[in-house]
DNA sequence: CCGAATTTAATTTTT
DNA sequence: TTAAATTCGG
């Protein structure tokens, strides 16, 4: 019983649990992991189930990465005490490896960790042939996953180039939120209609049918199809729910307060087979055991809804069983932090009115008071941040700069803190912000691996057709383009038949060829290399590389880097995966977020949001920017619910420190370029008690860098006079071009070709000086030819017959 | 067709 | 402030 016998009592009943259902409510800092390591390593360990019957779903892949490590060491740890009756420590390096290979090769391999995305992405690489679409639509398991910014540029191109509207009008961003809000509640497009009444309802579901063909044309998903998917696949196809049903008998989820209604539904599905939660008595050899904290559900925004937590026990609790606790456990001992931080964060989330009721133990001695330092601007409020730290440092010779982290509420904070940490030459790391797989040349690569996987993804296509240069430009694009929308063929085929480019293409032609051979030479080595040799040949012989080295610039260089880094990831990737390809590193890729990244073992403060803080925990935490409209941020000050999110935000911020907690605000603010905005005081900190906070002296901030601005203020005016005598866009449609042509060739004109027989015009192109026209042959789909070049001649109805 | 120059809009939070 | 979009001259 070894893997319950150092944990507490609360954690034992966790751990130990068997069969059926369970929540665990777990404060922060209470052991939570440790609980979810055990008991898999407890099932494992006692024969309760077989690896490959375990599921377990975390909230990102680091998570899932630790999870593995941690549970790896545990087993490992074990299997030495058992099998040589010797401490792990005492096992000599080569042995130790030689363990730990052979648990990952009989154990953990077989396990599925990972995000929700991630372990259905997975599933639908298996599955996805066998969904059927309620429109039709199909997928193949080759499916490309669209990122946020790919599929933002879809839906602005079906805003701007298929429904010929002004995207100024019709905002791309907001477009895309309320398809996300549809996918996420399941809604088909005339439910969203209904939703969206009044704003833009009848455009929004247009859009949205457009967009889910344009996604199934280009055979990709996006990160909501990725859950949706399933969901319609497991609920309409018997077979293969019970497939998957049968496979994961024991499922564990991390963060359950942050999943939404589409990820509950999963696991309704899997745990109960299709049957209503209540009614399911099959718990022989199968549970369900979610873990999570009401308290620090700060994902709304993505649908999440902690309301799913606070109802588990009266979803799963059956009709024989009387008492709803016993589905129930709480772990309310905080290993953590101070006292005095447990008693700021209770007193502060106490101010919440929707929650569970729970108050953080503390096992830990008083600690020191948090410190609160208010300071002039957003520059010394930096400098007072790097003042506390260094102080900090200087009187712990315990901690180093990797125990302290400096949290903020929006990204764009950490630009001012950057500076002075430079300025001081203190290391630090920023973790967020700007994805690593976001950066432009990336993107670019991964653009070019994502098309040799699926020729059907034209965005990617698009992407990178004159990347680097090929004297491809913006007509000629816009030409295949059309060619391909009017007449439903994906533009690789478009881009391939040589006779269309040499039509359509004019004198880009030449580098639409070199384009195609490219791809088709690198298409043949495809299948026979390793994901990393794949990029580096791809970097190599698209001129990539090339390119950047002629530059020879900073910035070039900096590019070049990052896609060395690229190269070593896949490599870190295929260590990691056995079966590693091309395109589950593609899946990878896409769904990897920039706090995944490996824990580089520098002695670096780390600097990050708020939100990518959940989770960890550092000796010392500075939170910065504790004002009204900043934190909690000002769409929140005048919705309740919104305001107990920010709260619950500043919860998990809090209890992320363990000795030491100081607190920053500004009594103004720049917040982009130039102009000051006063700022009050967060309404947070008059929540936490006096006597456990000690303010610091205002810090002057005699800081240089202080202008006086009027100039920028002007200039504002003056552009946006310029806007207002803008020219509108013009709204007219192609099809009045086309109908203007004067001579030779129309719609439904008949001819005959010297090779490929009879045929009729379906489609025009261009205008009257370079006209290319699509003919239907009999027998074959739609080509372009040029009719001045082609051996064609017209025909009459008569002659056909 | 390309690159430089100009202008414009933007701040939550992320799988 | 900066990144991205748009315009303009070669």
């Amino acid at each position: 019983m070894s893997f319950l016998s150092d944990l507490n009592k609360a954690q034992q009943k966790a751990v130990g649990h068997t069969n059926g259902p369970l929540l665990v409510i777990a404060g922060a800092g209470s052991g939570k992991t440790k609980a979810l390591t055990h008991r898999v390593a407890h099932l494992i360990a006692e024969r309760e189930a077989d690896p490959s019957n375990i599921l377990a779903v975390t909230f990102t892949n680091k998570a899932a990465r630790e999870m593995k490590e941690r549970l790896e060491l545990l087993l490992a740890k074990n299997y030495a005490e058992n099998k040589y009756a010797q401490s792990w420590s005492s096992l000599d390096q080569v042995h130790q490896r030689q363990i730990r290979s052979n648990i990952y090769q009989s154990t953990t391999k077989d396990l599925w960790i990972g995000t929700f995305h991630a372990i259905f992405a997975r599933l639908l690489r298996f599955d996805i042939d066998k969904y059927l679409d309620p429109e039709g639509l199909s997928w193949t398991k080759q499916f490309s996953i669209y990122d946020e910014s790919d599929s933002l540029n879809l839906v602005k191109e079906i805003i701007t180039q298929e429904l010929q509207l002004d995207p100024k009008r019709f905002e791309p961003k907001k477009a895309r939120w309320s398809i996300s809000k549809a996918k996420n509640y399941g809604w088909t497009a005339d439910q969203l209609e209904k939703e969206f009444e009044g704003h833009n309802g009848k455009l929004s579901a247009e859009l949205y049918r457009r967009y889910r063909r344009a996604l199934a044309a280009n055979n990709a998903l996006d990160f909501d199809d990725l859950l949706l998917l399933p969901v319609q696949l497991l609920q309409q196809n018997e077979a293969v729910r019970n497939y998957w049903h049968s496979r994961f008998r024991h499922i564990l989820v991390d963060e359950y307060q942050d999943t939404n209604r589409t990820q509950y539904e999963l696991l309704k599905l899997l745990t109960t087979n299709g049957v209503s939660p209540k009614n399911y008595t099959n718990w022989k050899n199968r549970s369900i055991f979610v873990v999570g904290d009401a308290d620090q559900s700060i994902y709304s925004f993505r649908a999440a809804d902690f309301t799913i937590l606070m109802g588990f026990q009266d979803d799963f609790k059956n009709h024989s069983q009387e008492n709803k606790d016993k589905i129930m456990v709480k772990l309310e001992d905080n290993y953590r932090s101070t006292s005095t931080i447990l008693k700021a964060a209770n007193s502060l989330i106490e101010n919440n009115k929707e929650r569970i009721d729970k108050v953080l133990k503390a096992t830990r001695e008083e600690g020191e008071l948090i410190k609160l330092t208010r300071c002039d601007d957003e520059i010394s409020e930096a400098e007072a941040v790097i003042h506390r730290l260094r102080l900090t440092e200087a009187n712990n010779y315990n901690l180093k700069w990797g125990d302290m982290a400096i949290l903020y509420r929006t990204n764009a904070q950490s630009r001012a803190i950057e500076e002075s940490l430079v300025r001081w030459g203190i290391p630090y790391v920023v973790v967020g912000g700007l994805r690593f797989y976001d950066r432009r040349e990336i993107k670019d690569i991964l653009a070019y691996l994502k098309l040799l996987v699926n020729k059907n993804d034209s965005l990617s296509l698009l992407r990178i057709i004159n990347v680097p240069r090929r004297g491809i430009g913006k007509t000629t694009i816009q030409r295949l383009t059309d060619a391909s929308s009017q007449l439903g063929i994906p533009l690789w085929e478009i881009v391939t038949d040589t006779e269309a480019v040499r039509s359509l293409a004019g004198r880009s032609a030449k580098g639409i060829f070199e384009f195609t051979q490219l791809i088709e030479s690198l298409d043949k080595e495809l299948i026979n290399s390793s994901p990393s040799i794949f990029i580096q040949k791809v970097m190599e012989r698209c001129g990539y590389l090339n390119e950047l080295i002629a530059e020879a610039t900073e910035e070039a260089e900096e590019r070049r880097q990052n896609l060395q880094e690229l190269v070593n990831a896949a490599i870190q990737f295929e260590d990691e995966n056995e079966e590693s390809d091309v395109s589950g590193f593609l899946a990878s890729a896409a769904l990897a977020s920039d706090a995944d990244k490996k824990d580089t073992e520098a002695d670096r403060v780390t600097l990050m949001t708020l939100h990518s803080s959940k989770g960890l925990e550092f000796p010392a935490v500075c939170i910065v920017g504790l004002e009204q409209g900043l934190f909690p941020g000002y769409r929140s000050l005048s919705d309740p619910s919104a305001l107990e999110e920010e709260r619950r935000l500043c919860y998990v911020g809090i209890t992320r420190a363990k000795e030491q907690l100081f607190l920053f605000h500004a009594n103004e603010r720049r917040l982009w370029g130039g102009m000051r905005e006063p700022a009050v005081p967060s309404i947070f900190l008059s929540e936490i008690p006096e006597e456990l906070i000690k303010g610091d002296l205002p810090l002057s901030g005699g800081t240089s860098l202080r202008r006086q601005k009027n100039l920028p203020r002007l200039t504002r005016i003056d552009r946006k006079e310029n806007t207002s005598s803008k020219k509108e866009r013009s709204f007219s449609s192609p099809s009045n071009a086309i109908r203007r042509q004067s001579k030779e060739w129309n719609v439904g004109d008949h001819l005959i070709h010297n090779s490929f027989g009879k045929g009729v015009v379906t489609h025009l192109f261009g205008s009257n000086e370079r006209r290319s026209i699509a003919v239907k042959f009999d027998g074959m789909g739609p080509k372009i030819i040029d009719p001045r070049l082609a051996p064609i001649e017209s025909i009459n109805e008569e002659q056909l017959s």
